[in-house]
This record gives structure tokens, sequence and C-alpha cells, in this order.
RNA sequence: GCCUCUGUAGCUCAGUUGGUAGAGCAGCGGACUGAAAAUCCGCGUGUCGCUGGUUCGAUUCCGGCCGGAGGCA
């Protein structure tokens, strides 16, 4: 089977921005952003938002999809995210895929139903209070009669997700080992090609990580968290758990100097980088695309090229 | 020039009463299904400055040299 998405994934500063609008532009498509830091309005500079200029005259879909006070997820990403993939589709555009949150690529790849949320009845807080007092082992002794899978799964540190699995058994009645299985068990909803960047050496990736932050900082990255801060954003919100806003908050509210919550935002990039890495790296179906310290569009661009064509996706 | 202190992992440092060494941070690898830029797990990566001496054995003790910090001149 043909494929017919495009996605572009690849760690932070690796290059995704560009090579999406220049492939959108010769292959009449259009970028679906899968970024859980660009869906959120006014947080422009930090998330490293593709500019107007950058755009290229290419539609990008699944970005300022929410204010920052909301609190975005997977299964909202998803729900938006698929009626864009099947229009284009459907109005003979290539869909590319682009960004580095591995877990809503693939969620949307797999348009996979989530387990119900339980939206405004308090089990989840009532859970994180337990928590607070008494730690996790009662949390997770309570899986363990509902859910032996999960429990025995999750390692007893891993508070999160213990939370969630007895979220969704007391919401439900349903185990999350059971509802993972069984969506995990649907066809894929897509048939992605997959491209995916980094750099051959680590240190070159460092460099850029290190030139993008500080291109931020000259760009105004401050005034963008302070307007975040004045708007009166709980420090909880997931939109301030994003790198680059939390560490300048955090410099800001403590009176240190800005600048050293810069050198965290590039040493926080680092690690993140790594680890989108490692998810991206599961992929055995990826087409790696490695670039030199100093990086060639253009041989970039004629890999891609090359692949689409390949693989009869267009 | 002399005196004192100092040199151990990428960084800051501990330690070995002589049996080739360990913390934090950094780094590396992994997991991940409604917070994912989040959350969690695993892993020391080392000519103990160099060079002689003493010793069965020296990173440790002694001498010399080199580098660093301070003091006296």
């Amino acid at each position: 089977m043909k494929p017919n998405v495009l996605v572009l994934c690849g760690p932070t500063a690796s290059g995704k921005t560009a090579l999406a609008v220049a492939l959108a532009q010769r292959f009449q498509g259009e970028v679906v952003s899968a970024d859980s830091m660009q869906v959120y309005r006014g947080m422009d500079i930090g998330t490293a938002k593709p500019t107007p200029e950058e755009m290229g005259g290419v539609p990008h879909h699944m970005i300022d999809v929410a204010n920052p006070e909301e609190n975005y997820s997977v299964a909202r990403y998803v729900e938006q995210a698929v009626p864009i993939v099947d229009g284009l589709l459907a109005r003979g555009r290539l869909p590319i895929i682009a960004g580095g949150t591995g877990l809503y690529i693939d969620n949307l790849i797999a348009g996979r139903q989530f387990a119900p949320f339980p939206g405004q009845d308090g089990l989840r807080r009532q859970l994180q209070q337990r928590f607070q007092q008494e730690g996790t082992a009662p949390l997770l002794a309570q899986l363990a009669q509902v859910d032996p899978e999960s429990a025995a799964r999750l390692h007893p540190n891993d508070t999160k997700r213990i939370i969630r699995a007895l979220e969704v058994y007391l919401a439900t009645g349903r185990t999350i080992s059971q509802h993972n299985r069984d969506t995990q068990s649907l066809p894929c909803r897509y048939r992605p090609l997959t491209i995916a960047l980094n750099f051959r050496e680590r240190p070159a990736l460092w460099a850029r990580i290190d030139r993008r932050v500080d291109e931020m900082m000259a760009r105004g990255l401050e005034g963008e968290v302070r307007r975040l801060l004045a708007s009166g954003i709980s420090p909880q919100c997931t939109a301030m758990q994003a790198i680059g806003y939390k560490e300048i908050a955090g410099a800001i509210r403590e009176g240190r100097d800005v600048e050293e919550g810069a050198q965290e935002v590039k040493l926080r990039s680092r690690q993140y980088a790594k680890r989108q890495l490692s998810w991206f790296r599961r992929n055995r179906d990826a087409h790696w695309f490695l670039w030199e310290a100093d990086p060639d569009f253009s041989s970039a661009l004629a890999f891609s090229t090359e692949l689409i064509l390949d693989s009869g996706l267009q």
C-alpha cells in the first residue's frame, strides 16, 4: 500500500520547519504541526513557531488552537487534527505532519481513541491529594487490586501513570490495559512515509540549540514570558511547563539574571532532544537524514524528494 | 627568588592509616496511550599532573620537575 501522509520528525532544532515548507511547496502540501506547545496562542518565540515569512505561503494547521490557560492533551489533538488531515486528503493536498511531539504524531497516525477523561468531577484532584498525603504505595496497592497488569508494568515512582491508570478504572470500570489493548489492535488511520532528521554528531545539535536559544532571547523571549505571567496564568498550567518559559519565569520570580535562565533553557533543551530521539529511534520505518555540522539543505531536500517519489506518495 | 596550599571523571569535589577510587551535576541508553517541552527507569565514562625513589605492591609515603592559587620579598 502506498503511503498517504508524510511525517517529518526529529529533535528540537533539527530543521523540521524549513524542510516541511520546502516539501509542501514542491508537492502541493500543507503542514499539520505535531507540537504540544505550538498549539498555545501567544507563545511564539519560545516554541519556535514558524513566522509568516518562514511559512512561505504554505498553510499551517494545529498551531494557535488553544489558550495557554487551557490544558491541551493528546486526545484533543487527535480529535482536532484528524478532520484536518482527512480534509487535505479529500482535496488532494499532501498532509505533512511535522513536529517533535512523538506521542502526538503516533496517535494521529493511528487515529486512536482515548479512554474517557473524568472531566470536572475532581477525581484526578482527589487522587493527587491522596498521593500528597500518603505517597504512591497505597495508590499502587489499590491499582494492583483492580488492574494487576498495569500495577506490574508501572514503576512505583511513576506517579503520573499510576494516577492515570487508577483514574481510568474508577471512571469507566475498565482497565487502562484492556483499553489500550483494544485500541492498539485497530488498524492505523493513515499510512505514513516517515522522514526523521538529526545531526550526525550530538555536539552539532547542541550548537544549533544554543544558537537558537540566543536568538530567542534576542527576539524578546523575556517579554513574552512577562506578558504570560502578567495575564495571571498559573505556573501549574501545561503551557508553563514548556521549556524556555518555566526557566525564564523562574529566573524572573527569583530575581535572578535572565541570562542564567537562558543557560538553563539550553541545558533543558539538550535533555529534551535526547528524549525525543529515544522516542523516534523506536520507529523502525523511519528514514533518517543526518545533517553534518554545517547543514546542506539542498541535499536534505533531494533526499526527501527521492523518497517521496519512490514511495508513490503525492 | 623563598614559603604555604593545591593538582583525582567533562565540571565541582570526597577518599584511599599503601592493596589501581566515588558523590553531585553534566553525559549516555531506555520507557512512554487524555500533563508528553511532561513523567519515570537504568548506566561511572578515570594513565588519581609528570618523573624517579622506598616497597611484594604507590593515586596514597619521600625527592625532583611542570601547572594553578595565595603569602613574603
